[in-house]
DNA sequence: GCTCAAACGTTAAACGTTTTACCTTTTAGC
DNA sequence: GCTAAAAGGTAAAACGTTTAACGTTTGAGC
């Protein structure tokens, strides 16, 4: 009639007819390192397995002074882009038998502070920082350095602290997209940027520069169209597009921040009565998955965001268990244009297919 | 000197010179039920406030016999449906300080087990099943409910457990789209179906059939496609569409399982030449964020998704209290109908502005 | 001045692990 | 057959809380 009552150590104890100790050492195997006989391992473990034991976390932790949870703060869970970032860092953990505990901030940025202390009231193990965040002040983060506690980004470099990221080649990212804009003969090239407090907006803007410079078009500050709102829907890329419709000439390509962005860009353009790609060719980035269903299908600057997540992950849990190699800490990943219809250049299959 | 070492009750008691049990009470402070002067309370308090005392959660729950955090189970994260209703989950724990655990099974579906499993493991208060789930064997809610551990579900009904859940009324929803259609003319309706393993599936099947009856049109199958991949993605929509419009004669209109198969259906229908919304008409459901973008801007049943997570986490969180009243176990939330464009019916005005 | 409560605190046990230090029994070496 | 060490196991303390049960002081009532 125990109600609720889980099966303890002793519980296996009392079955097995040993001691905790040896009941402990037994499910805890550390490789044979412990001289238990085979005999009473396996009737321990016979019985473990029986009554179905499972540990408890809780006295786990607080005898061992272990956390296996580890926090994320993460911008806004409602994008995919961050979606597909969380799914990579959940593969990872899971796998090596850590939970993340996730948190967002939704619209509320500034936050970061509050959603910091919550994972450090939970005892988190180490904090990632996926995607994009702000406007942390320094002072959280050396107060996580001088308390042990594990950082990593994701999408963001902390010169200071030379704390652990994992990144996209952004300013690769954009040259690709623009040069193959200028590939296609278009001279007048807009770009959408998202705010500054995003790094890699600024890097993008250098990306775009350099393949314009690099192919000797000059660089025109009205074409450069760039959101201060930090939340990331295709709103965003709408007015600002509307606005960079105003200049005269117009441009007559488009690199965007974001396929989230292009959806809005194109929005805003068909409705100015454009056709794209005929009179706008848009390339968008990240490649989400709606992305080869816009319509037109949007030709876009890869980002994998899984793998992002997955490295990301896998490094916080080294840094965690102290493992991680100084020169593993700093991963930088490599955009991929994936070419589709948006700029008239694709073939005319059907995309995404398979 | 103490590296890593959080302040414990101990320190506190310490420096306030008092008990630990003191400390304890103080800080629980029970209602003022406990009789603690004034005076040896503010001490306590300021000493707190001074060295930033925070609980260890780990001895609370191994002492309390009570855990904090409690277990989503989503089907898949990537998907802006489901982050959204996450986002709803977390607004509601937050405020009553509760922490989710989130795991989603992504494309792993049949691994609800898996994941129910290691919810268990970390001593997870309760269990949300948020979206759709589908083969959860009954015996896994059986031992659920007979290990006292509170299970909520969104979107689904389990009839044989009493189980409360929060959903959509999905009869009204798809009612409410064909309806539309319907008045604006159109005599052939079309209608691509989820899965039958997700519930709504069926539900917007019957509210389809019942439009279709109360104005007198008679139902036929060569216009039904069903999906019967779970993953809810555009390619969904898309290869479905690519049947349908294999029917002689095809329909002129189109109720969709969710926003993402809408566009992907509208894709197939621009590639064999069709114009939306003069050829035909799409109706969406959920109204997701970028539906508002699309081309054309998606008329579409609108979901509250934030608004479901936060109920299931709240009545979660009530059971787990053991506060959740009967009467207020078993939620559905009105549907509806958003105008936009893609059915030749909108005001021809830019929509998901503001 | 005595008694009795009330007011204010404290001691100690318990939650389920892990780990240190120790104890007993075999076994091996000679 | 004796000793030393290896093998196999255990007792007890500790992790940081909460809580039941128990002290001590104070003051009121008479």
């Amino acid at each position: 009639m125990r109600k609720n009552m889980s099966i303890t150590l002793q519980d296996i104890a009392e079955q097995a007819h040993v001691s905790v100790t040896t009941a402990s050492k037994v499910i805890n195997d550390k490789a044979s390192e412990i001289r238990i006989s085979p005999k009473t391992r396996d009737r321990v473990l016979t019985v473990a397995k029986r009554v179905g034991y499972r540990p408890n976390p809780f006295a786990q932790s607080l005898r061992t002074k272990k956390s296996r949870s580890f926090g994320v703060v993460v911008a806004e869970m409602r994008n995919p882009y961050f979606g597909a970032i969380i799914s990579g860092i959940e593969q990872a953990s899971i796998a090596r038998e850590y939970y993340p505990l996730i948190s967002s901030l939704e619209n509320n940025f500034g936050e970061e502070k509050a959603c910091v202390e919550v994972h450090r009231a939970n005892r988190a193990a180490g904090i990632l920082f996926a995607g994009t965040v702000f406007r942390l002040e320094e002072g959280i983060l050396h107060q996580l350095a001088e308390d042990n506690i594990p950082v990593v980004f994701i999408g963001k470099k902390v010169k200071a602290l030379s704390i652990p990221y994992v990144d996209l080649d952004n300013v690769k990212g954009a040259f690709l997209a623009t040069e193959h804009l200028i590939k296609l003969g278009h001279r007048r090239i807009g770009l959408i940027l998202g705010p500054d407090e995003i790094p890699a907006s600024k890097r993008r803007w250098r990306g775009y520069k350099r393949a314009l410079e690099k192919y000797g078009l000059q660089h025109d500050e009205r074409w450069v169209e760039q959101e201060t709102k930090l939340r990331s829907d295709p709103g965003s890329g709408y007015s600002a597009m509307v606005r960079l419709l105003e200049s005269d000439p117009p441009p007559t390509a488009l690199c965007t921040f974001n396929d989230q962005y292009a959806l809005g860009a194109i929005r805003a353009a068909v409705e100015k009565g454009l056709t794209i790609p005929q009179d706008l060719a848009v390339v968008g980035f990240d490649n989400i998955a709606a992305a080869a269903y816009y319509s037109p299908p949007l030709t876009t600057v890869e980002q994998p965001m899984l793998e992002m997540g997955r490295i990301a992950a896998d490094m916080l849990i080294d840094a965690i268990e102290g493992t991680l190699k100084k020169e593993r800490s700093f991963v930088i990943l490599d955009p991929k244009l994936i070419i589709r219809e948006s700029c008239g250049a694709g073939p005319r299959i059907k995309q995404g297919e398979g």
